[in-house]
DNA sequence: CGCATATTTGAATTCTTTCAATCAACGTGG
DNA sequence: CCACGTTGATTGAAAGAATTCAAATATGCG
């Protein structure tokens, strides 16, 4: 199944209908961006977006310089919901890998979600799970080390590649840079270099190539006192 | 005006009949917590909350016992809309003095927002600023040293408090404890005292007593390189 | 007045950054 | 297909920032 949808189906049935209405639309309106391109600058309006394959970053920069990359989304990620209601939204959206994404107004959305009740549903927790992402990455820059705070993010994007099936055993693909895995996780390059190396001497990762294999994920997940509860809300019964 | 009412209609013109009829509501709902009390734990389900008065904190604890404050309220905030349909949160939302705290179910709010367009759309603002809120706070954590930190923080809450006339003059009131504000900007104690020291040191607050006096603004949120932008969302022409 | 909590201090250690340089990988054009 | 240039990754050494531990001082409350 396409990322989008096993994305959106984790926590609720969709209909076939609602299904098949949002793709088809997603589908239409889905360009092709390259990597490395600017979707949303810092004095323009956010732009709500479907991600349906590749890489892109939200990052914020500082006057003078200084940039931290506060959000990592991949193939299946649906966010800034409402975001075009505002007229400039203080950061950048901008493209990691080639990338294919839907820009979804408000108004598309709230006619879709008028007529879907599961999809709106549906989008609702998508919002909570950004929501709880956003405080365990809090929670990893303000408390964790920088080995745990590596060793933590890793664990979430695999976690979170593996529920779009993007991943391949224990590896996956890893197309960030040192230099934007630094601004990821609040060091500077070099640190995060040192701080990888001894992840691979642990013997917890091999990386190379831009491709991730994750050897000892248990381990891994005892580094970064990684807990997945946050990636996998349950429904109140 | 209560701050609750000021809060929501910094974005949006409230109609009379939406603004009393949700008040009415919270007024009813709304209890007292002394200071020192936890509201929601880990394991429950969060709870959607109108504080109607007082100062509490959201924190997220770590298996060792380190904690990060993730979020800071103060009157007139409402957050956490829809946790409740969540079965474990994953933080504590906690008092910081004494409150007066009122907790609206998912379904409360439907009933609302389902009758009063004005409201949903105040509430849809409202989530959006806790999102740019908690953006800037990942900069913070990321990217600022200790000493900008605080000067930001310092800033965002006199702003905000502002916001609903709860300053007077260049004063405010700061409950928060020197642990408390650090685990808020995520430093050791002792980091945090020296740092405020450094503050004073540089003429720019002044502070004991749990009572904030900003003696010079601008230099202090040159300091933290504060930009109000994020707290002062604009609609979009 | 006295206890409990909160703040402040000193000194040593650890973590992280900075600067500057080297090495490796990758794509392009000749 | 290889030289070359550009970008990304790695290293060393020194300076700087932040934490830890332990103790002392101050403050607030009953």
């Amino acid at each position: 199944m396409n990322p989008v949808l096993a994305h959106l189906r984790r926590h609720v049935t969709l209909s076939e209908s609602a299904s098949s209405e949002f793709y088809t639309l997603i589908r239409s309106i889905a360009e092709h961006v390259s990597a490395g391109h600017e979707l949303t600058e810092p004095d323009e309006p956010g732009k709500s977006l479907v991600l349906v394959d590749g890489w892109m970053i939200r990052e914020v920069a500082l006057p003078d310089g200084r940039r931290q990359v506060t959000s990592l989304f991949i193939p299946g990620d649906i966010f800034d919901l409402n975001t075009d209601l505002m007229a400039e939204c203080g950061y950048s959206i901008r493209t990691i890998t080639d990338s294919t994404v839907a820009e979804i107004s408000h108004s598309q959305f709230a006619q879709l979600t008028a007529r879907y009740a599961d999809l709106s549903k549906a989008l609702t927790w998508e919002q909570l799970e950004q929501l709880a992402n956003q405080r365990e990455w809090l929670v990893s820059l303000g408390q964790r080390s920088a080995l745990e705070r590596i060793a933590h993010f890793f664990c979430e994007v695999f976690w979170r590649l593996r529920a779009v099936n993007l991943t391949q055993g224990d590896e996956c693909d890893m197309p960030l840079t040192q230099s934007v895995l630094a601004e990821l996780t609040g060091m500077s390059e070099v640190h995060l270099n040192r701080s990888l190396q001894q992840l691979r001497a642990l013997g917890l990762i091999e990386l190379r190539r831009h491709r991730l294999r994750i050897i000892d994920s248990q381990a891994l997940a005892d580094c970064g006192s990684f807990d997945p509860a946050y990636l996998e809300l349950h429904e109140r019964v």
